[in-house]
DNA sequence: TTACTTAGTGTAGTCAACACACGAACATGC
DNA sequence: GCATGTTCGTGTGTTGACTACACTAAGTAA
């Protein structure tokens, strides 16, 4: 790394793609821009950097502040850099995905933007800046790491039924899911723990499951640095 | 979005874990610094981004400036943002992993670098900054792009036995595969092309195996977007 | 009490991953 | 040139994982 550094720098913000189910359908939050350049278009919610602020400090910042919610999972999926991504002057976007349960859904537009609102991802407006590529690359990332369960655990409440559980899971993959197949699957991987409660509706009562410890916040795989020593190929 | 942005903008800069396979072994770029902070200790080569430059082509340039060698795989996996992270001035590091074939070994130190070496990935020396967070990272990153063998490629000469690339994927891995397995998963994923040629050596002659066309910068997987249509989930 | 809807479970078939052993081909040294 | 040593290269049987599939159980509502 050089030690002098003349170059202009450029803004850096976090843009944050937002995921909720809605009537069993992935949706995306979106706000409408209030301002130029874009205005009246939709994008996702984002803001820029702070002096003292970590990346992902500032993009769980920018979403408590223009939607009112604390995201649980917020995971970083890309970097979006080209110079001219923004006309007002050069705009890093680092993009995140953030996952909320259905059932918060107070949305507050904030200043900037003329109103917030969620979006089937299948039946989505045109979008600002290049925030159509942000969001199909979010698409992209949210589809693999739903295969690992728990990170769905973010779009549902604290406790709910397998079937919620499946349902979320093929809103997000966008595939259906057998049965059976689903459950043992979840049983395989750990990620539950069965309570004593069940829901009730207008059938047969369903038992509510919640995370397992240890199942929030999941890291990385990290390949060796997390796994068992090698067998022997290290000299 | 804000339309309006007071606060000082950061820099910005790439840094690359660059890997190679020396006897056998993962070995990792690396650079003396030759001017405070950290004189004298080793770090990542890395630069600042440029006015008009996108974030790939950034890591590329300081790459090719900082080794003389263009890299094949240019992989982003991660940013690193701790506001004291650099004592000069806030600088956003985006990172970058990159592989070289182990025959180009041309290392050329650049003014701010008083040499450049190949460290086994074993054994490293205490590194700058927050460098040896970022190499962990890199490595677990790599160990997950290997398990796709063509990244791999990107290590091993034009063309080469199977055994070469068997050992390139052990050493990456950090574990030791069954050979017939190895070229049953290779078959499968039909990602090399046998040649015409052999490779002779001190024993039995090898085929020579070359990558099949259209595994070279092989795109992330998008899930949604590359995959068949759903089944029926979507109403 | 009946009808309806969802919850919840076990098995058989197929496919992929794994462990395993040997003959083939060439270079080298005697 | 012959024997020896080393790597190359292949097939099979076993095991575990994934897929597909159908029925009974439990509750609500009419």
């Amino acid at each position: 790394m050089p030690f002098t550094y003349d170059y202009p720098h450029p803004a850096v913000a976090a843009d944050i793609a937002v995921f909720t189910l809605r009537r069993g359908a992935l949706n995306v939050l979106l706000i409408e821009r209030g301002e130029p350049p874009h205005k009246g278009a939709w994008a996702l919610p984002g803001g820029f950097l702070q002096p003292d602020e970590e990346l992902d400090d500032c993009a769980r910042r920018e979403l408590l502040e223009e939607t009112g919610v604390d995201a649980e999972l917020l995971l970083h999926f890309g970097n979006f850099s080209a110079p001219d991504r923004d006309p007002r002057e050069r705009v890093i976007s680092v993009a995140y995905l953030a996952l909320l349960p259905s059932d918060e859904l107070r949305l507050e537009a904030s200043t900037d933007a003329a109103q917030a609102r969620w979006f089937p991802v299948d039946d989505l407006p045109p979008l600002a800046f290049d925030h159509d590529e942000i969001l199909g690359r979010a698409l992209g990332a949210l589809s693999s790491q739903a295969r690992r369960i728990s990170p769905l655990f973010a779009l549902l409440p604290g406790r709910f039924t397998l079937s919620q559980l499946q349902g979320a899971y093929e809103a997000v993959i966008g595939e259906d899911a057998e049965k059976r197949n689903f459950r043992k699957m979840v049983s395989a991987l750990e990620c539950v723990r069965e309570t004593d409660d069940f829901a009730h509706g207008a059938h047969r009562p369903a038992r509510l499951y919640e995370p397992a410890a240890a199942w929030i916040n999941p890291g990385r795989d990290t390949g060796r640095t997390s796994a068992t020593p090698p067998s022997g190929a290290r000299s």
